[in-house]
DNA sequence: TGAATATATGAGCAATCGTTCATATGATTA
DNA sequence: TAATCATATGAACGATTGCTCATATATTCA
């Protein structure tokens, strides 16, 4: 499962493709990227995100605050908990969640930041 | 496309959760962020982005860095590039591709303390 | 205790994704 | 021009994902 098809083939720059191997983390560390992005990759978790980012909030009102099932809800609820990313609080029958992740935020901030430049850059 | 299934059902705090919808992106922006967090969930992906951070490589140079086939990498890049996340140039016969945005490497940094984070955080 | 409410979860299904394989395209060189 | 090299791309296939539906669990309240 480390490495897919072993297939070296040809290496046009041996030593630039070296040095660049040096600022690379390990596959473990790349996994743990990728699995990051993944997670606020998702349409409704960026809804959710955005919907308790100021305030903690129930499960029925994550949903009918973005319109999804509450069974919906509730299972993205799960993956961003898993991930570290929200935390949760019971408070009778309710639970609670809220962002556990300062970074989250600035991700958003900086991405739209990438996205509006895109939309400047594509102006023909 | 826009809504999914519109299920209001109950609201327990209704105050709270129309003030949200301020802070809320719209739709499309919404969409436009998962598309961004999606291109850089991959590991494939962020493999090639560490290796063309430092300088522009040729595609099989790319390939042979990351033990992948240079079909996968082609395909991979060609995402990135629809994206705008990367750029090429053609040179002779290769095509050198680069990082075409500043904030990526910021959000692998970011992300990579949020990683940290949560370990040292999960320690038992 | 029983009904109602809030949340969680498992199964199933359609859609999306990333790879491989085969091949096409485009550029250089003999 | 023919052979070779670098890259791109379409089809196909397996794996993953996110939803719905039905139902389980847990808490409150009459």
């Amino acid at each position: 499962m480390e490495e897919k098809t072993d297939n070296p083939k040809k290496v046009l720059h041996k030593d630039k493709t070296i040095s660049v191997l040096n600022t690379m983390p390990s596959n473990n560390t790349i996994e743990e990227l990728a699995q990051f992005f993944k997670i606020i990759s998702d349409t409704t978790r960026i809804k959710i995100l955005y919907t308790i980012s100021k305030r903690k909030l129930c499960v029925i009102d994550i949903a009918s605050a973005i319109s999804m099932s509450q069974s919906a809800v509730s299972h993205q609820l799960k993956n961003l908990k898993i991930s570290r990313i929200v935390k949760c609080e019971k408070i009778g029958k309710q639970v609670y969640y809220s962002l556990n992740d300062k970074h989250v935020e600035k991700l958003f901030s900086i991405s739209l930041i990438h996205i509006e430049e895109g939309k400047s850059g594509r102006r023909k």
